[in-house]
DNA sequence: AGTATTTGACCCCG
DNA sequence: CGGGGTCAAATACT
């Protein structure tokens, strides 16, 4: 017998809970197709216990985030050396947040569309050294709404077809756009529109086949909470979005 | 008018 | 010291 490393034991678990949630969503399936909706949320319930369970498990090392000392007005940092300039601005603390660190938690992932299913509020461009395209910068749009601090940046790597690279930070706790609008809200063209970018996403977290892929999934299905499964045609992600939880 | 994006300033961190 | 992440004023959009 050979002991298993820390981190086998840990993707084994984590299989474990995802399988789970696979087959809870499958009974919630056919459960919703008979239209006894009554006992759902007990299957709800267990199914993010599991992807939360997972996700715990994907995020528990290398997580330890600064906490955002979002700007104090007036409150000056140590290093408190603002230009001099004609224009100077007092109490301008722009750039003061803390540069990301490499080790907090991320997922990368490569695809043909820049849309996720989620509500971004750009922020930011940079030319960045040696690359062909400039890298933008997004918050959630309701990171003051909901106090999200899901972040992603987006960077075209590739023309023809062209290919965005999209490193995702953090985690939604909010409910995303798609979520909160009403079924009826969303009209056939919106609607088809949204079934390929999910398509897409989840396929393109199936082409990175890792652990960070697999995240991503996670926190995405995380973001279903009961309101939004309320409003959301279930049926739309049963086809295709499990093919990426499958280990490789 | 309210909201989103652009863009240069600012500054942390490697 | 400079690359790159974030801020916020200016601008564009609805």
């Amino acid at each position: 017998m050979v002991p298993q490393s820390p981190r086998t034991i840990r993707k084994r678990l984590i299989e474990e809970q995802l399988v789970q949630g696979k087959e809870f969503t499958v009974q919630l399936q056919t459960l919703l197709a008979n239209h006894k909706s009554v006992s759902a949320h007990d299957l709800i319930i267990k199914i993010l216990t599991s992807f939360t369970e997972a996700l715990s498990e994907l995020t528990v090392s290398g997580s330890k985030k600064a906490p955002e000392s979002d700007s104090l007005i007036g409150s000056k940092d140590s290093g408190g050396d603002l230009r001099t300039k004609d224009k100077q601005v007092v109490q301008d603390r722009r750039g003061c947040h803390g540069k990301r660190r490499k080790t907090s938690d991320s997922c990368m992932r490569e695809c043909t569309t820049t849309e996720d299913g989620h509500a971004w509020r750009k922020y930011g461009q940079k030319v960045i050294l040696n690359s062909k395209y400039p890298r933008c910068y997004y918050r959630c749009s309701y990171k003051y709404d909901q106090e999200c601090g899901a972040t992603k940046q987006v960077q075209r790597i590739k023309e023809d077809p062209i290919i965005y690279r999209i490193t995702y930070f953090g985690h939604h706790i909010c409910k995303s756009r798609a979520l909160r609008e009403p079924l009826h809200q969303i009209t056939s063209e919106e609607d088809s529109k949204l079934q390929l970018d999910w398509k897409d996403f989840m396929l393109s977290s199936h082409i990175m086949a890792d652990d960070f892929s697999l995240e991503g999934v996670v926190s995405s299905m995380t973001s279903f909470d009961l309101h939004g499964l309320d409003m959301v045609d279930i049926s739309k992600f049963g086809d295709f979005h499990f093919e990426a939880l499958e280990f490789s």
